[in-house]
DNA sequence: GGAAACGTACAGAGCCCCCAT
DNA sequence: ATGGGGGCTCAGTACGTTTCC
């Protein structure tokens, strides 16, 4: 074997030494990437020796490291260390880049996962509850975690279309400001409900973000006070007995709604197509009686 | 008006309203995952409601989670829960998978960047010495660290081919037991200097690791020990000043040589392809003389 | 009979250019 | 401002056929 006494390999040997597939080798050749060192006139058999064994873990770092074919194959000129270094230099940012992109990623799925978890808890509970007993809500009081919103507030009519159109705007500022997503959609009713008007509504509609940036207006501290709260199942039409459960309560623990009502969709249109198993929070800030 | 009137919009307008291109609209409507409200029979425009504002939200979520636009389509039917939250944790286990990837390639990135900045300082100080006089060798005596290194150890011929064609084999095994590379090449002399035979020598090949992996045979421990250092830098031939100059200073300074020698490829092909930029370190393991 | 060669098509998620309406 | 079509990207893989050792 004459290829073995120059030290050549044909392809296949290459390729089972270096791991790596005929194929691609092929192709590194057709891209001028790799080139053989010899190629036998009568055939075109492909002939490498040891360099090239070298050279294909090279080209498997740098790859691995973000660069293109193309730029690996300026890279394996190396005239400068200089210019080698720089360009490392910049790939490690890029990697540095790309894992906080997903860490931020992986919080906003993680966020997702409990909220469908939550709702999907809730939805067997409401399960439960249907085949004992007639539908029913059950009240909490809890204190609402203190967090920031990013919110547009204005009047408009009172419809589903609108809402969707208004979170569609805060989806934008979102990508805007480069923000990060945190919970589920709400909506806060500025309006006293003796004073309601469907057609011309003071309605806040707001989200969670993680960033408190001070160079976006459109984000507010929310949260921090103390509410009577509770879980509707259904279509949104029917929130309305969910209010009139808890303003019950409210009258008879003897305590006085203070602030605007918030409603969190918690699985919403974005869940599910089926409206019966949208979940909405209800949220009425509440306080002691001061029975002076 | 009239789309106007109707709540309907145009595929720009949606485009500007929810930052998305108009070719990326208009392909969503070609694999079917978005299709617009209605589509006008005479010059085949596409018309939008809001629903689909939010739909193009809900799109870009399970896009930036790493789902096909394919599984995208499954899921927006919806038909469960629990469904949607398996999917999602699986996505999860891919993100939280590809953040410890990238992160070991960072690790690996770094390590490279640190070895083509410490050959290109060292070739810069060269360059000054080389102005000032006669090229000369800086010992250092140190302690190399521990660390863990993978390995062969036979005898072969003292050839760079054959130098290149093991560490081919580290690399392999590198590759197949998911190894991580943490340090540059390194050969270690087991031969005593005065039997070395060129042809057939007592030759271990091995780079650092950073894994401690027990079922992996190829692995030991290395370094912990003290020795007598130079860099070299240039051809692989003149290595044999670098060791004279070391052995010279190790009998001046009252040292014995108590270990096989060590070369570490600091600049080798694999970073330029001038050989007179090549920076090896020499490393001879020694102990202080005790003179009882 | 295995290994090498070659050419074409295909993958995903679009972007770009051109021309028509 | 829309529509459509074709080609291109990237780093290969898959398939089919033919020739060589």
């Amino acid at each position: 074997m004459n290829t073995k006494e120059e030290g050549l390999y044909l392809i296949g040997e290459v390729a089972e030494i270096c791991n790596i597939s005929v194929k691609t080798l092929r192709y590194y050749d057709q891209i001028g990437l790799l080139q053989p060192e010899k190629v036998d006139g009568r055939n075109n058999y492909r002939y490498y020796s040891k360099i090239h064994m070298l050279y294909i873990n090279i080209i498997k770092d740098l790859k691995s490291f973000g660069f293109s074919l193309q730029e690996i194959k300026m890279l394996l000129k190396r005239e400068d260390l200089s210019i080698l270094q720089e360009k490392l230099s910049m790939k490690l940012q890029d990697i540095i880049e790309n894992i906080e992109a997903f860490e931020s990623i992986q919080a906003k799925l993680e966020r997702y996962i409990a909220t469908v978890g939550q709702g999907k808890d809730i939805l067997e509970d409401y399960d439960h509850i249907q085949y004992s007993a007639q539908p029913q809500y059950k009240i909490e009081l809890k204190t609402i975690p203190p967090s920031q919103v990013l919110y547009t507030r204005y009047r408009c009519p009172c419809r589903p279309g609108i809402f969707i159109k208004r979170y569609s705007q805060l989806f934008s500022l979102i990508d805007q400001y480069k923000l990060h997503r945190m919970g589920s959609l709400m909506a806060v009713f500025h309006d006293r409900c003796t004073q309601f008007d469907h057609e011309n509504a003071d309605i806040e509609v707001c989200i969670e973000v993680a960033e408190n940036r001070k160079d976006c207006p459109a984000i507010r501290e929310f949260g921090g006070f103390m509410a009577a709260t509770t879980l509707h199942r259904g279509k949104y039409a029917d929130l309305v007995k969910g209010y009139q459960a808890l303003m019950e309560w409210v009258q008879q623990n003897d305590y006085d709604v203070n602030g605007a009502a918030i409603e969190k969709y918690i699985i919403d249109a974005g869940s599910t197509s089926y409206e019966e198993n949208y979940v909405t929070e209800l949220i009425l800030p509440v306080e002691k009686i001061n029975k002076n």
